[in-house]
DNA sequence: ATCTTTGACAAACAAGTGTTAGCTGAAAGA
DNA sequence: TCTTTCAGCTAACACTTGTTTGTCAAAGAT
């Protein structure tokens, strides 16, 4: 079934309120700051017209954080296979690679996600969170499965990911207030940070300790 | 040159002021969604006498970092030589109970760093990110000393220290909603951590790679 | 062609905001 | 003891906020 002039219309005003609130969170401002009337000049609607669309500034929170998973998600997609075959120092690159570019193309999705990581309201929280916590699962498959394919005793995976997702999103955080130059060299670092990482689990595995 | 009983006062009342914008965060809100009526109705004064003490709400939120600060960094504060003395992996499991104690007493003071670290006023960034980078330096220090000590080769010191903070502040984000028993296993976990960190960074020290 | 639905609108409401001006009374200094 | 200082107060100003109510015109349905 076709979609209606007007099923059309009321999706398009829609994405236009929360484009704007995008805008207005472009300085770095924080979700929790966002007034209603502001989003509605910003997005060249009456303020009672957003009611029309969300029945609460909640909701557009919701409906703002949810695209930036999704986006996120998008962003860290890959073909496992191919990460799996080009052995673990390129798929280091590979994968900070990514994030740089999702950084560079959605600097202020990242920080939306980080700053309501922590906010007030529970189900943001909860929905970024489990989010986070896709991204590691997945990233410790891959882990496991690239392992296996060389016959080396099974690494600590789930650790490995958990770290190498915190050491990201350090150095994401650190890139956002430098230069594109300077987060070349903070890409690096957590290349470095990622490989220590790896051959850390790998020793582990092979019982060293410290 | 003794405390007259006007400055006293003066100073009681300020801290009071602080106290009552920490009451209002508890609940994690963050900071830029306070507003200075607010506080001074939280802390029992008119809203026209927060201004003796902060000329603007900006100041009095600059006031509450600074605070915020020095506990973080009065809490992970510690004799060198033991740290250095203890070994590895004890200094690891040491430095990361140092931080869950920080944790569970401060909690809402690290939610207001890790929220303000992306926040939108600048001189706030600022300070904390040079805070932090601080943290950062000591670790580093202390990491070099450690090994050199132990007459190793020289480990990439920085990078270590770099990559533990970020390690022990995802933890510390995962902990904020979680039980305190989980938030032990969550501890475990980040000790595990960082010792594959310190594990690879002594055989990258030797020259082996992935 | 007629009727119903509905997205967008302006007006209004009660409450909240940051900030200024001017007053008061007690502490500090002479 | 007298004067100055100043933390805290009330009142007021000029906004902004989220939300409700009722109107209107275009799209969809019959």
């Amino acid at each position: 079934m076709a979609e209606t002039t007007r099923q059309r219309q009321k999706r398009q005003t829609r994405e236009r309120i929360l484009e704007a609130a995008r805008t207005l969170m472009a300085g770095g401002r924080g979700l929790d700051s966002l007034g209603l009337r502001e989003v509605a000049r910003e997005s060249g609607l009456a303020a009672t017209s957003l009611y029309n669309h969300f029945p609460d500034m909640d909701a557009l929170g919701l409906a703002l954080i949810d695209s930036c998973c999704f986006r996120l998600r998008s962003a860290m997609e890959y073909e496992r296979r191919s990460m799996i075959e080009i052995g673990p120092a390129r798929a280091v690159k590979e994968l900070v690679g990514r994030f740089v570019r999702y950084l560079n193309d959605y600097e202020n999705d990242f920080r939306l996600l980080v700053q309501q990581r922590l906010g007030s309201h529970d189900r943001y929280r909860m929905r970024i969170q489990r989010e986070l916590q896709l991204l590691v699962d997945e990233l410790a498959e891959d882990v496991r499965q690239a392992v296996a394919s060389q016959g080396r005793e099974p690494v600590p995976a789930e650790q490995e990911a958990e770290a190498a997702i915190a050491i990201m999103f350090g150095a994401g955080i650190s890139m956002l207030d430098n230069t594109v130059t300077a987060r070349r060299v903070l890409a690096d670092h957590a290349c470095l940070q990622l490989e220590m990482m790896a051959l850390g689990g790998r020793m582990m595995a092979q019982g060293t300790r410290l």
